[in-house]
DNA sequence: CAAATGAATATTGTATGTAAAGTATGCCGA
DNA sequence: TCGGCATACTTTACATACAATATTCATTTG
């Protein structure tokens, strides 16, 4: 329920701004109005919708700086991780590292995408709890193409890659978290 | 409606693991089940109670770990937030800040506690949005009184509070990053 | 006597009803 | 014509109703 409203807002077909029409919302999916306004909770506490007392939702403007904040954070938080990587992470989990790194060329934007995903999971994987539950959040919570925009991204991200994957496997967890961050 | 719940988690009369009747709180608050609900969506989303489908919400249990974890999280998003203060902070937050440094002496705890936070505050007042709004969602879903714990705590905190203020004020925003971590 | 079974009970999730606040429409007077 | 105001219509927040799944507990059976 709040995926579908997620993916609306985070696609883009539901606009920054626009209001949220509860009984709208619960006739195009067929279901009644509580479980969507607790979808719509959900989605107030990821930051991606605004919700004032008897007026309403509507979709969060997310202005450019935000967009920059939000990757900075992501950032901070996942540098924590690869720090931690750097520290703990058993060999066979490397190994995989190494294996996502090497197919990490040609693909399509998808593939790219997907692989980029496994790739900080298995970093996130080492983690403790919290710090993955937080980078779970982070990772939800924006519009996940703002990043696509940077062209030849997967060139550099990429170079990236090699860097953290390095520094891991120095077990340099100070160095793995600057590559991250 | 979830501040309340979110009262008897975090000071333990809901304790760690004990499940959590929608009937019996919404006839102890004295409203209906729905507010109830979306109140226990907020708390699940902020990490203090887990929600399983058809099976009810329970309150969760924090290991010594994860709440470890979570002040190390709330480090190292705080210390982004030093950083920045450091490069951006005008004059008149920098006054405030030695003003609630001198008085951060003698006090009796909950005094202490009021400081301390006063202090953070005028930091993230220099934070970019997101920023702020994942460091009040950090501050919020964890035990506060955890950390008083560590006896001795404001000695301790003295000395940081010290050693961030000197780098906010020269601007090292690299120096505040750590001394905040 | 323990484990298994099944009816009774309780609790959840979703739907619908209702009162109150918010928004829009149209009328009137300046 | 334009601004102010009363009224009608929406929409929300909360309460209640109902259906489906879990849980409990007594009973039976091996």
């Amino acid at each position: 329920m709040a995926d579908y409203l997620r993916d609306l807002i985070l696609t883009g077909t539901l606009r920054p701004g626009e209001k949220v029409d509860q009984e709208a919302v619960s006739v195009a999916l067929d279901v009644s109005r509580s479980p969507i306004r607790e979808a719509l909770v959900v989605l107030s506490r990821e930051g991606l919708i605004h919700l004032t007392p008897r007026r309403g939702a509507s979709v969060v403007r997310l202005t450019r700086e935000d967009i920059v904040d939000h990757y900075a954070l992501f950032g901070v938080v996942a540098g924590r991780a690869a720090a931690l990587a750097a520290e703990s992470l058993d060999a066979e989990s490397l190994a995989e590292l190494w294996s996502v790194h090497e197919r990490f060329t040609g693909q399509d934007m998808e593939q790219l995408q997907q692989l980029n995903h496994d790739f900080h999971r298995i970093i996130n994987l080492a983690a403790p709890r919290r710090t993955r539950w937080l980078l779970g959040h982070l990772e939800r919570s924006v519009p996940a193409n703002y990043f696509e925009f940077a062209d030849g991204w997967n060139r550099v991200a990429v170079g990236h890659h090699l860097a953290i994957l390095e520094a891991i496997a120095d077990g340099d967890g100070d160095r793995a978290r600057r590559a991250m961050e």
